[in-house]
DNA sequence: CCCGTCGTTATTTTT
DNA sequence: TAACGACGGG
């Protein structure tokens, strides 16, 4: 039996069928833990292996960076040569393709990527009368745009932004991005997508390259990455189409609101015709009962193809749902459960912490901090949003691409060498007048000589200093001319391969001025800047010495700009703090979910398919888990620094009965639209005169302690408990049967 | 141009 | 509640 056998014997009949498959398109309709994974990677195996596919000719494309790199890791384990194909995600693939091909996308082929901060920033300039505010909405439906690959003169963009201001916002920011020579976002998709439409010869080069196309996670792909797999995928000139296949679920798609488009994946057997569909149905994942939670809450959808997940793992324990006072009592529920399972020889890392929104974290990491649980977050951008690393970038940036402006101005005075803002506005505007007027774009470091004569003494001999110093920092790192037609790090820059690039982000950072600088802000107000710095500096360690080398370092950071790159000496056995959205691809042993409240999530305003979206989210978090389930709801909490009362999540009404073991005290609400469920604590609490006049958010006078508010209430031993916070900061408990005469109820 | 104070405002979700 | 922007004094 050869390797490959091996790994078709442990498919089950559908996986196997979908490896195999050759020919027409295929569409793998793939419920969440049936094995897709292994299915991409075995197929890429399959088709090196037993079909002599070129590795380099397969193009298989991710969302995520950790989701191509797990790919890419099984893959080449199954299959070593597996190493030559291109796994990447969407957009690392528009990055690779707007490098080769920049001159026809007309950026610089040593572009680096504007996030939407810069976009907003770059959209003040274009339109000075916008506030920063205005323009970061304009910035986002700038976005938003081109995911769904509208240009500013496209007649459809009004469905994106109606105001009729937009069109010119889009355009003039448009023009100044374009004179930077950088690209955002939406541009590593939507500007391949303009080449390949446009270029007829670039169209066939990439379809002799790539035979096979893949995508995974299809559900969550925009209008412009389905643009960009149609022109990679047709015909042209002479080449053939090229072998399609697209993976995904609907019932998983939770990006909506950046431009994804169910329609591609329920709509993609019109697209392209032929198509064959398979289904995965069997759960590996999960157990039976998890399942059925996660069923009853998707099948309420009613925007969806239809599919119902086996379990392959028998029943499994039920999942729980508690009912807890306060966001701090939830944090102690987590902490005491995980700690409890630690005694028990569970490690912390089979546990994960989900939540709607990133500032949720915040109570996990202090109660967390304080018992000594080791945490991670998942997802923060913390790291690559601050200033100093953001300065530090910027630099590195400049040097590589010098018309990026606003690398420029985020530099060009810190530390202070008396160079405002009118004179970097003098500086920049000298380079575009003067770029207009050439053919060779004018570099803002030739701008500043130009400059230096016209402007105060000051200014000038600041603007001369720059110019010198990142003409000397630019040459040792080499000139763009070092790298163009190649993408391999041997060419030889100044300094010898071998040398590492954590040296001479060392040397930009004191010859800049930039770690001195922020030393001394440190001294001022006790933060960690320096540190962060030397933090970045060290992350370059991995990369060579080399023009290519910090491209790559740059590209790796703004393509990724999560933390774990930047840290990969993480403590290993740690419980994982993580967004919903982040949670896409992973699976962990125990799972809970936080803060299911209306308002929390589903969030506020949510209402047909924003609201289904929602759902699909709360699927996407439950079918995460593989043995154990725990999903909690708190009564009160604090929003935006008010105290919120809190009603249960809707979605927890929508489940069956029996679909949760109920712990704490479940609200009123809850119980009445669930009506008279079996096996619950305080099923008759409807019905209890106490409960109905003692229920939470009830504001309360009491003598001793003044005016309060019921944020928790319970039935302990048959009594009807409830739990009082009051203004001064008390909270209390007490026993309204015999109490009552010491409690008023306060109306409003 | 720098720094401090005060008032206001914001919280999705991410490549 | 915290973080950020506007404003004014040095």
């Amino acid at each position: 039996m050869t390797d490959t056998e091996a790994c078709l014997s442990v498919l089950n009949p559908e996986q196997r069928a979908a490896v195999v498959h050759e020919g027409a398109p295929l569409l793998i309709l793939a419920g969440a833990g049936s094995g897709k994974t292994r299915v991409i990677t075995t197929k890429i195996a399959y088709l090196i292996a037993e079909k002599n596919v070129a590795p380099s000719s397969i193009l298989a494309v991710t969302f995520t960076k950790k989701a191509a790199k797990e790919m890419a890791d099984r893959a080449v384990a199954l299959e070593p040569r597996a190493a030559g194909a291109q796994i990447r995600t969407f957009h690392s693939f528009g990055a690779w393709f707007l490098r080769k091909f920049a001159a026809e996308a007309g950026v610089d082929s040593s572009f680096t990527v504007y996030d939407d901060d810069d976009m907003a920033t770059l959209v003040v300039k274009a339109v000075p009368s916008l506030s920063r505010q205005e323009a970061a909405r304009a910035a986002h439906r700038i976005a938003l745009a081109k995911d769904y690959c509208l240009m500013p003169d496209s007649v459809r963009l009004a469905e994106v932004d109606s105001s009729p201001d937009f069109p010119r916002i889009y355009a003039a920011y448009e023009k100044r991005l374009r004179s930077t020579g950088n690209v955002d976002f939406g541009d590593l998709i939507m500007l391949p997508v303009l080449v390949l439409g446009s270029s007829e010869q670039v169209r066939v080069q990439m379809h002799y390259r790539f035979r096979v196309i893949m995508v995974d996670e299809y559900q969550d792909s925009n209008v412009a990455q389905f643009r960009l797999l149609q022109l990679l995928s047709g015909t042209a000139g002479n080449a053939p189409a090229a072998y399609v296949c697209v993976v995904g679920d609907d019932d998983q798609s939770i990006y909506r609101f950046r431009g994804a488009e169910v329609q591609n994946i329920l709509t993609f057997e019109e697209h392209f015709p032929g198509t064959e569909l398979i289904r995965l149905e069997r759960n590996y994942r999960s157990t039976a009962r998890i399942l059925a939670a996660a069923d009853s809450i998707v099948r309420n959808n009613a925007d969806r193809l239809g599919k119902t997940l086996r379990a392959e793992r028998g029943e499994g324990g039920q999942p729980v749902l508690v009912f807890l006072p306060t966001q701090e009592d939830e944090a102690a529920f987590c902490a005491d459960l995980i700690w409890k399972s630690h005694g028990k020889g569970t490690p912390f890392r089979d546990w994960a912490v989900l939540y709607r929104t990133n500032a949720q974290s915040l109570d996990f990491e202090t109660e967390f901090l304080h018992r000594k649980i080791p945490y991670t977050v998942v997802g923060s951008l913390k790291f690559y949003e601050r200033e100093e690393i953001k300065d530090v970038l910027a630099f590195l940036a400049f040097l590589v691409n010098p018309r990026d402006e606003l690398a420029f101005r985020r530099i060009i005075n810190k530390p202070a060498h008396g160079i405002g803002e009118k004179t970097q506005d003098a500086v920049v505007n000298f380079a575009r007048e003067k770029s207009s007027q050439q053919e060779v774009p004018c570099s803002l470091v030739q701008a500043c000589r130009d400059c230096a004569g016209n402007t105060a003494r000051k200014a000038g001999t600041g603007l001369t200093t720059f110019a010198l110093l990142a003409e000397e920092l630019a040459a040792e790192i080499g000139t763009a001319e070092q790298v163009s037609g190649t993408r391999s790090s041997d060419t030889a820059a100044g300094k010898a391969a071998s040398e590492k690039l954590s040296f001479f982000v060392e040397k930009v950072v004191n010859r800049s001025g930039l770690l001195d600088y922020h030393v001394s802000q440190d001294e001022i107000s006790g933060t960690q800047r320096a540190a962060n710095i030397q933090e970045l500096v060290n992350s370059a360690v991995l990369y060579p010495c080399t023009r290519q080398g910090l491209l790559d370092f740059l590209d790796t950071i703004e393509l990724d700009r999560t933390m774990e790159s930047a840290n990969d000496g993480q403590v290993s056995d740690a419980v994982t703090l993580i967004t919903l959205h982040n949670t896409k691809g992973l699976e962990f042993p125990k799972v809970i979910i936080t803060g299911l409240e209306n308002g929390i999530f589903p969030r506020q305003d949510k209402t047909g398919g924003d609201l289904e979206e929602e759902r699909r989210l709360f699927y996407v978090g439950i079918t995460r888990a593989k043995d154990e389930l725990y999903i909690t709801s708190c009564s009160v909490r604090r929003l935006y620094g008010r105290t919120e009362y809190m009603q249960p999540s809707q979605f927890l009404m929508e489940a069956g009965p029996g679909v949760f073991k109920v712990l704490g005290t479940p609200p009123a609400a809850y119980m009445s639209a669930a009506g008279n469920r079996d096996g619950m604590a305080g099923a008759s609490d409807i019905s209890d005169p106490l409960a109905v006049k003692w229920c939470t958010g009830t504001r309360i006078y009491h003598d001793d302690y003044g005016y309060g508010q019921i944020v928790h209430t319970a039935r302990r031993s048959g009594e009807y408990v409830i739990t009082v916070r009051f203004e001064n900061g008390n909270t209390a408990q007490f026993l309204p049967r015999y109490q009552a005469h010491s409690l008023l109820i306060v109306k409003d």
